[in-house]
DNA sequence: CCAAAAGTGTTCTCTATACACCCATGA
DNA sequence: TCATGGGTGTATAGAGAACACTTTTGG
């Protein structure tokens, strides 16, 4: 013990004498439920949209602007501790899907001080917890995601080529509207191929959030087909247009039914529960297949 | 900047009157390259072999033991340009793949303080690197890659099941030897799915680096199929066999070639390079094809 | 000559796509 | 009744697996 925590010292000495680092460190979550719609027509079913919970500032810097929920790694926790700790104080949950996406470490991200964010993507079935979470007295409110490209770029260089491209993010809901734009530059030379993400305009959406809500749906996007993130999503029973309905609106374009059904057929398993709907023919609800994977 | 320097104060103020964490933060590499293995048959194409570098420690803890290369985030300096920095540092290249990969943050990782690491893959060719770096007086080698599952076992629980699976990694050179155990827990319960990893034995491997190996191969298997990461462990021109001998290494399986070689048909670009081997029919050399995802 | 790799063609299977079609419902 | 969604069958096209086969080389 004395030899470890001389160790320790001379550590600390060092590494204060050299002027390395020591940040504040965040977790920032990206929380994302989906919910339905309402709809007018009593036949036609309830379309659904994505979600995301945004939380208003009250302090500088950024203050009134939206930013992702967040807080800071306290030093008796570990990155994931602190981030399901977070996820509790937002939504009063604890048994969701939780994932660390990608640690933003630019130097002028906040400017007050160096902060490092660890981002984590976590999501929650609306039918479970309450869409407008409002805990902890702050200003949460959940956020319809849109996302779109408005415009690309090719140029060549010496021995390669440069392609940029703008994204649009739009975060909108009854009252409230935050919205980025992020210019997304990928360069090959020599056979390299490199990406890099700038905010060029950013309204109402603090900090760097917009390229942790742009890389967040792009991992959810990617995710989607070959894991089974979709069903946290979704109740215990669902229908599988519920299930395609979610799918659709991750992957932001419509899915033929008759494929969808065959391409899921292995994760979900039929159940006696059937929903009665209305002005249609009834459907049986099906749950999650935790075996869907058994292959080796 | 009177008021952001005071918004600073009070921020800091507050943050350390709050106990919050102010950590060491390292980057660690992840740095794999493919070599040729030599052969005896005059005929026989040589094998190639999944290579990482690894630097022994001089100090302690974990004196002696084998660790990836890394270093302390500086304070003028974003995670990626240490990331590249400490590469740099390593092998006298800067133009290379690099991508972040997952960041360590559990309290006991590093015996002497509180330390997270954030880190990253990086391919680099072999041809154009010597492959005993060297760099930096330090004791750096490249380690022959293998890991493989020993055992697997899953229990059923009251509302679910969990899957415990023990994978082993050995890392070996002419003369070194690190290997670790690592057992990956699933458990489903409700329908929620969480993975967990534990280091249950590790032998000549620092820290947590074998989880981090392991973390590196699993996104370097998903990454190889659908992006163009194979080319950066491969020269400027190659012949197809090269390129399915990196897939082969990179996702321990044989493939079929004629089936490989339609499958990376717009990946790749022909050129009149040819390449006249031993004993059998010489093979027509490729190059990237850097425009291989114009679609739309 | 001949072992080994380079490279092409063919067959079979599986999957995704597209679309047609029937079923069941409740205002 | 009928608009709407639930659910199934079928034809087509493309991708991948398996394998046969030809080409080309250097010792």
């Amino acid at each position: 013990m004395n030899n470890h925590s001389s160790a320790e010292q001379q550590f600390l000495k060092e590494y204060d004498v050299n002027q390395y680092l020591r940040p504040s460190v965040t977790v920032d979550l990206l929380l994302f439920t989906v919910v339905d719609k309402e709809t007018d027509n009593y036949r036609k079913r309830s379309d659904k949209a994505l979600k995301i919970l945004l939380i208003k500032r009250k302090d500088h810097p950024f203050q009134g602007q939206w930013a992702l929920p967040g807080g800071f790694v306290s030093a008796h926790e570990s990155i994931d501790e602190a981030a399901i700790r977070v996820l509790e104080k937002e939504t009063n949950v604890s048994d969701v899907y939780l994932e660390q996406l990608y640690t933003w470490g630019d130097i002028g991200r906040d400017p007050r001080t160096r902060v490092i964010s660890c981002s984590y993507m976590a999501l929650i079935n609306s039918d479970l917890y309450p869409v407008q979470p409002g805990a902890g007295a702050e200003d949460a409110k959940w956020f319809h995601v849109q996302d779109q490209w408005t415009q690309k770029k090719t140029t060549v260089t010496d021995n390669g080529f440069m392609t940029e491209k703008w994204v649009e993010l739009r975060l909108t809901n009854d009252s409230d509207r935050a919205q980025a734009t992020v210019k997304i530059t990928k360069t090959v030379e020599n056979g390299h191929s490199k990406v890099t993400q700038e905010i060029v305009d950013s309204q109402n959406l603090a900090f760097d959030h917009a390229k942790m809500v742009l890389y967040a749906l792009e991992r959810l996007r990617n995710k989607v087909d070959y894991t089974d993130i979709a069903f946290h999503l979704l109740p215990e029973y669902f229908a599988l247009s519920d299930l395609q309905q979610v799918f659709e609106v991750i992957l932001g374009k419509e899915l033929l039914a008759a494929a969808f059904r065959r391409k899921i057929a292995d994760k979900v398993l039929e159940t006696n529960h059937i929903r009665r709907s209305a002005g249609h023919r009834p459907a049986k609800l099906y749950k999650y297949n935790p075996n869907w994977d058994d292959e080796l």
